[in-house]
DNA sequence: CTTAGCACTTGTGTTGTTTGAGTGCTAAAA
DNA sequence: TTTTAGCACTCAAACAACACAAGTGCTAAG
């Protein structure tokens, strides 16, 4: 249990580190704080605070810096999320304020923004609905020898992807194919589908198609492309701020993680419903040790929800970033609404 | 005018030095030169082609390393591309050998296998007919509310873009739009549509719709992408190791422009028939003083002629680099010929 | 409980020293 | 005329010695 002064001493420490990045000791403190009180009863309170494992030194005889405990208690107990300041209320409203014609251009360019305001890097996905369902497949014949493949799902995503084929397939036996699979496979949610797939449809394809193994690597590519979360990225390049010491490899795996749906998937977590904060080594991923992750979801009522985030080091300042993210997250849902409104009528 | 002793000096400084990153010193050459001279002898010589400008010290006490004119002399006179590794044959044969439905799929994947052998960062680019020219324009409806517009042009670039459409846009004004663009602009160049788009196209289209400028908008857009070159950049990542001093910048800078589709179309420059290689300020851009970059360019008959390029750093072994673009070039434009013979039947 | 005072620790920065690799130059040898 | 041995000189790198500043823990008095 800490007492009020404690509180004050640990949410000045990490205030006073996540500006300066230095090591703060019980002088300057002493100076800084509104009580009155001498740097050796600050000394014996960040022993006390060092006790509980909330603050560290990092060397004997240095200043005190959080320790990862230390940054979760002050999120959980001692930040305020500060306002937005109104320059950046300014970039939200004119970056977002333009006319899309697609929500992905909208959730894409929140990254851009989302980054640029943080100027860490950002992650945006955008609404969906739970299980969603495939909705249509089209083949599209472009020239002598192309062919689009399309499927969209009913929450309005889209796959596409152009492929080309010998000129031994007749367009009969495409379109009989699209009525296969839109005879069978329309209404299944995704995961159902791939399991269609892998069963019976093969076997049913086979009666148009001498050789299917092409046509059916197109579509499950399309497939799972669709079945995936699409994250948006912003900011990539701001990670290279924070490499301390460069240390390369730290880096590359970094980027990695980054550029893979599903691990980044898995690191972002679940959506619920507040924000919430993810410090250093509290996520498993040990490409992260020394970042923080900022995660908050975003409602659009019957459209569904979807997530932001932002990942910088684990020195930010909080404060400010969630301040910047909790806003961020309600102008967001206010444009799309406004876009389905438009839409949707 | 070099004396055949200079040149096997310089070959022998640029080989060591691209090797081992050290200064290379008057005695190590010394011991390693196959003619049989002291090393006062090679400390006169390396003077002498100091002094033309070919290598240069970085400290008054120094051993020697090779300037700007002296790599872009070894690369003119003395290098001999190395023969393939029998092992980085395999490794093309395989990573190409699988069944590709795209060009795109080739060629991307390319980029990443060139990026393996070299462990520097690969660029291709897709051979291009010149001039290519509109064949044909879509618009596909997806569902009650979403719209694709898709675009061929005549060497096959398929562009496509979804986008949403007011429910006040009947299906038969799109109809009446797309018949209005077959018919105006099919068969020019893609810089003749530009131009007719920006001309009287829109004022036929207002015919049609109230509020042409959306569709204005996406048609514009699409057309844009496809009349871009699109490069394949493999390796990324690798960029990274050569980062001497972590300067984050010019790190910076480097992404950016590998990130720009006409920055690097710019550096990369002409397709001219041979493997070219550019030396550190030899190109223009700051960005690329520590680089080196090898372009070639690779031929598939009257399919046209595409590039390949890698870029590392200044001080890499080019005899074995050259050797693997040079190889790569042909085995890439063997593949697309077959691929090409098997799908133009 | 608070504070002044003090001894102690440690990172940082400066300065001087040594070592080794390498150079240019000179004068003798080939 | 070219090559070579020898030598004085230069410089980066590694290391040691040192002072300094910032900070700590502890003790004893207020």
């Amino acid at each position: 249990m800490l007492s009020e002064r404690q509180m004050m001493i640990l949410r000045a420490v990490v205030r006073d580190f996540t500006n300066t990045g230095v090591p703060v000791g019980s002088k300057a403190l002493a100076k800084q704080l509104p009580i009155h009180v001498s740097s050796a009863t600050i000394r014996n309170e960040m022993a006390a605070l060092e006790e509980q494992g909330l603050i560290k030194k990092t060397h004997s005889s240095s200043g005190r810096i959080p320790s990862v405990e230390g940054y979760r208690y002050y999120v959980d107990h001692l930040v305020k999320p500060d306002p937005l300041r109104p320059n950046d209320m300014d970039v939200i409203q004119s970056s977002l304020g333009g006319d899309f014609h697609k929500i992905d251009e909208i959730i894409s360019q929140s990254a851009t923004i989302l980054s640029n305001l943080t100027s860490y890097t950002a992650f945006t996905l955008k609404p969906e609905l739970k299980d969603s369902r495939l909705s249509g497949f089209r083949l599209v014949p472009l020239g002598k020898r192309q062919v689009m493949a399309i499927l969209v799902t009913d929450s309005g995503d889209v796959e596409n992807q152009t492929f080309d084929v010998n000129e031994s397939v007749t367009g009969d036996q495409l379109e009989a194919v699209v009525r296969l699979i839109n005879d069978q496979l329309v209404g299944l949610t995704l995961p159902e589908v791939v399991k269609k797939l892998q069963a019976d449809i093969p076997m049913k394809i086979a009666n148009y198609l001498q050789s299917p193994q092409g046509f059916l690597d197109i579509f499950g590519d399309v497939l799972t492309r669709a079945a995936q979360e699409r994250f948006y990225v912003g900011g990539r390049l701001n990670l290279l701020n924070f490499s301390q010491d460069s240390d390369v490899d730290s880096l590359k795996s970094l980027y990695s993680l980054i550029d893979k749906t599903d691990d980044i998937a898995n690191v972002l977590g679940r959506p619920d419903d507040k924000i919430s904060v993810q410090i250093g080594n509290e996520m498993t991923n040990d490409a992260l040790r020394n970042f923080s992750l900022i995660t908050a979801t975003y409602d659009v009522n019957q459209h569904g929800r979807g997530m932001i985030a932002i990942l910088g080091p684990t020195r930010m300042p909080y404060s400010r970033m969630l301040g910047i993210v909790g806003a961020f997250r309600e102008e967001l849902a206010k444009k799309l609404l406004d876009y389905y409104r438009f839409y949707d009528e």
